[in-house]
DNA sequence: CTTTAGCACTCCGGGGAAGAGAGTGCTAAA
DNA sequence: TTTAGCACTCTCTTCCCCGGAGTGCTAAAG
């Protein structure tokens, strides 16, 4: 069968019409919608006939039509108009991620939030480094002499530093030394080199030097560690609580403890500048009945970041689409004038 | 009227049935619960008498009786049995608090998504500084040419570092007499203070040397005025939605907005090392139906912080009580064994 | 005076039954 | 091919009835 004008049309109406009243969409309704061209019945026979190719589907005889996880895509890829957003609403958007720099986690908590309280649905964000994070240059700086501080500037320019305790004193004269050791051997390398490495100047470091040596390695490697993991952050959860298909509360709870803990698992497509995954399309078990919409954002030349919408497939596509490349955007252009990470900031 | 001790028993009962099933207790009930001393017909005299004291409702003729917010405070002053955490359990919140630790932010989120998964209810939690934060020592780290980074170390002694951006070339031999002045005039005292100083030295001091003074100061100002405040950190609020008081889905989603939103409001109380506030003790509007339990532990000698369980007027103080007593009692052993802040770690 | 048994009464909640409303599918005519 | 007409289906709401749980009261017993 083909898929004429007119029944593409009518796909959009019953796919826009559902978006906003969450009611299956009956025949009397899209005629009057499509500008009273067409009679009720003649829509009737088009729509049994998207209803045989898979486009849409009745929750029972006698009730209006529903889009089909189908008809959603046909219509996100083909019928949806891409939505511009008012200069005002632009705006808006910019004026909210425009707060005091600070650490990038707080940032992106705070641009979450933003999303969410935009389009109305809960968001999710993270940050990821493109390349492998090394160190680029240590220092140490004695405060008295048990303790010292620890200062590593990681190659995506952010900084870390950590008061150390030590188990021994050390003659403070020695911390240069140590600090041009640190520069020359343990620099643009993995943490597992770094450790290697550590084994390797054992000896030729006097014993109460090496413990702080190896204290500092320890907590590099750690840093390292978490300067690679990407952490999602998620906003706006209790949004799903407005909406009529997760009324029931048990269904909302298990999709706010999905977001809640398996934060791995959302989806993260590493391409696209946007994507959008529509139920099934999905493979998490917890967003079979879920769509979500994923935009990427630059964080300077180094990493890259994806805020993330998840609602249900009657979601608004064209509105969250539109709304989240503007946040990407918003976001690229905040890390592109500062220039990488913006401020770098140590917090206990 | 006499408040009896078979009286006080009977409340008690009351309180302890409703606490587990949500269901409005019959009189049959507390006769059976009680031992089968009494007759149903006493226990509804008795129950008539209690609701006139104001101790119980009812909901309706002929329903079971439900304990009133004066029910609850009586139960929680006189009548609940302090419970003991068994050794298993204590075990338990101790290795969920054993975390590698990182900042105490992370600590803190974890912490209170401990709490909360301990005790079914929502959690907050938070930390703040006993006495005013300043700083205790600086130090400047040159890069290159463009770039340096200031260390500062606060009197909590919690570090702090940050990449700074010069505007103008410094050379970099200025930077130890730089360093020497910020150790000699800026430290211990307030941001303001600070700001105050930084214009008495202007004319002692090369411009460009004054500019990056400038800067340090303004960051410096920034990290204390920001290690002064409180941030809050809730989790689980999800929890509530397995409630039945909260299976009303705008019901959840308006104290999910409170927990998430106005978190300022939330009970602080802060001497006693818990507190318990039922329903109307709220001042917030929100938690006129809700009930508190917030427990104080310590951060070392200076800090101190907060952890608090948000739950229905039917919460199961005890058990709340004894599980929050056991974090609270373990955060300040935490804090106790690292001496002071824990790792203190650089953060982008 | 207190406790208890007995009993009528109240109220909630579940489970049909009935009816309204919305929408369909089909037929026959334009 | 489109449309008007109409019978039919299914859901949702409302109403009512009834069972069950629990009370309050009374009168008798301890």
């Amino acid at each position: 069968m083909e898929l004429t004008e007119r029944k593409r049309q009518i796909l959009k109406v019953v796919v826009e019409d559902y978006i906003h009243t969450a009611e299956p969409v009956g025949s009397r309704t899209i005629a009057g919608r499509m500008g009273g061209s067409v009679s009720s019945a003649t829509i009737r026979n088009e729509l049994a006939d998207l209803v045989e190719m898979g486009y849409l589907e009745q929750p029972h005889t006698s009730a209006g039509r529903v889009p089909s996880p189908k008809g959603y895509r046909l219509y996100v890829n083909e019928l949806m108009e891409r939505q511009k957003l008012s200069i005002d609403e632009t705006e808006k958007i910019n004026q909210s991620l425009h707060v005091k720099m600070e650490e990038l986690d707080h940032l992106l908590a705070q641009a979450g939030r933003a999303v969410s309280a935009f389009v109305k649905y809960p968001a999710y964000i993270t940050a990821a480094s493109r390349r492998h994070v090394t160190a680029k240059r240590f220092d140490l700086l004695p405060v008295d002499e048990h303790k010292c501080i620890v200062v590593m500037m990681m190659s995506d320019s952010r900084v870390r530093s950590q008061l150390l305790r030590m188990q021994l004193k050390v003659d403070l004269e020695q911390l240069p030394a140590l600090v041009t050791l640190l520069n020359s051997h343990f620099t643009a390398v993995s943490a597992d080199e770094m450790n290697q490495r550590l084994m390797n100047v054992a000896e030729q470091v006097p014993p109460q030097l090496f413990l702080l040596l190896s204290q500092v390695i320890a907590y590099a490697a750690d840093a390292l560690d978490e300067a690679g993991q990407r952490e999602i952050v998620t906003a706006g959860a209790r949004a799903l609580l407005k909406l009529p298909e997760f009324r029931d509360a048990d269904k909302a709870h298990q999709l706010m403890s999905f977001l809640a803990d398996s934060k791995e698992k959302l989806p993260m497509p590493e391409e696209e500048p946007m994507k959008i995954l529509i139920g099934p399309e999905n493979v998490s078990e917890a967003l079979q009945d879920a769509s979500v919409v994923v935009a990427s954002y630059d964080i300077g030349d180094d990493m890259r970041g994806l805020i993330g919408v998840v609602g249900p497939t009657r979601m608004d596509y064209a509105a969250v689409a539109a709304r989240l490349s503007g946040f990407a955007a918003g976001l690229t252009r905040l890390f592109e004038k500062q220039e990488l990470p913006p401020k770098e900031e140590g917090k206990e």
